[in-house]
DNA sequence: ACTATAGAACTGACCAGTCGGTATAAATAA
DNA sequence: TTATTTATACCGACTGGTCAGTTCTATAGT
């Protein structure tokens, strides 16, 4: 097989966004990923000119993956409720159910492994996570601002910052899962995401509005 | 002067800390602390034995800090009402103050940093940051079940991952602020988990229960 | 012939850590 | 009072190793 390198590509990124969620990027040597991967050197420098090459093609991948699974996940919400704001707890409820089925703590998040050793990187890496934040969150405040049009909130409350929240309650979860070592600590953070929305927007005498 | 080493000890400890949050641990060479903290190599060695005895050092400031932050707020807190569910939203209110005064994006956490490069790190200094969301969680926790006591939550909740959730809802703001460059990002969202705890335990009919 | 890979030797920069030495000031002794 | 000792604090050149990245030759599949 001499013919298609994608797969060595692919064993190449995998290799390094594993090692670089347990040691951070500037000691996830190009050796460290090249013995891992099972490749030599050569090979590496044959599919990425320089290492900052690697990180960008990693932040640009995850992004693509993220960005189709909010779209994959809002799709099939918005075809089981017509209702925005079952739209957005469906959306989230379809997260959980994955993060339930971890049974290792969450490897953790590119962007945040990459934000914590920021001044590694150039502009044009950062960009792409700062992207694929305003993106997510972009998309979670338009259902939030038709939300609003049918629900009034019981606080008053500020919805930009309201969708940044599912991200941020990721991003710390993360963390938690990581310090705890807990598989479940994830999931359990977006639930109390949905019962916070929930909360805010339903009625409090019962769960049909208008 | 030279009997005193400990503003030495400090400066050494303050320019790694802020280099750290930049780049790394990892990046954040031994050469680029000296730098910063305009000393020598051979003073970094006279205080710190190793690099990653700075980090424990590190770790541990950090460690006292937060728990003495923690423990004066809450005891304002309980100074100023004797409601426990009050009590928590005052503390966390005090948190909201100090973040509100912001000018530059939340510099970050150093347990988040280190659980980000965590294979660098030995068991003893990782220990330290768990230790940290570990007491500091029993302290919310604690204030939780008093409010359990005297309010009926509005939805079914774990009180673990509730008091958990001030945490994670921090770690994320951090990342979220550093990667906006948001200095009011932590803020807004502290304000969100106060909200979900009014929302949670206040009865719907007004503030006052029994 | 062209692409994808292996492999190994090499470079210059940078890394953590060492070592011999100096400066200072307080304690002690003349 | 003035030397001498002792301990702390600090300096900066140096070492052995690792880093990213280069360069070369060789070889196998298409």
């Amino acid at each position: 097989m001499a013919r298609d390198g994608t797969a060595t590509r692919t064993a190449i990124m995998d290799a390094a966004q594993a090692l670089i969620l347990e040691t951070g990027f500037a000691a996830a040597s190009v050796d460290a990923v090249i013995a891992r991967a099972g490749i030599t050197k050569g090979t590496f420098f044959y599919h990425f000119k320089t290492k900052a090459d690697l990180a960008l093609a990693l932040v640009q991948r995850d992004a693509a993956h993220d960005a189709a699974l909010l779209d994959a996940n809002m799709t099939r919400a918005e075809a089981l409720s017509r209702d925005p704001l079952q739209q957005i707890l469906i959306c989230m409820g379809l997260y959980e159910e994955e993060l339930e089925k971890l049974t290792a703590p969450y490897p953790g998040c590119l962007y945040a492994a990459f934000i914590y050793e920021a001044q590694l990187f150039d502009d044009q890496t950062l960009a792409v996570a700062r992207a694929v934040f305003s993106s997510w969150t972009a998309r979670i405040l338009d259902k939030l601002e038709a939300v609003m049009k049918l629900y009034r909130p019981r606080l008053p409350v500020d919805l930009k910052t309201l969708a940044e929240m599912s991200l941020v309650q990721a991003e710390g979860a993360y963390i938690l899962s990581k310090v705890q070592r807990d598989p479940k600590a994830v999931a359990a953070q977006f639930r109390h995401y949905r019962n916070y929305l929930e909360l805010l927007f339903m009625p409090a005498d019962g769960p049909v509005s208008r």
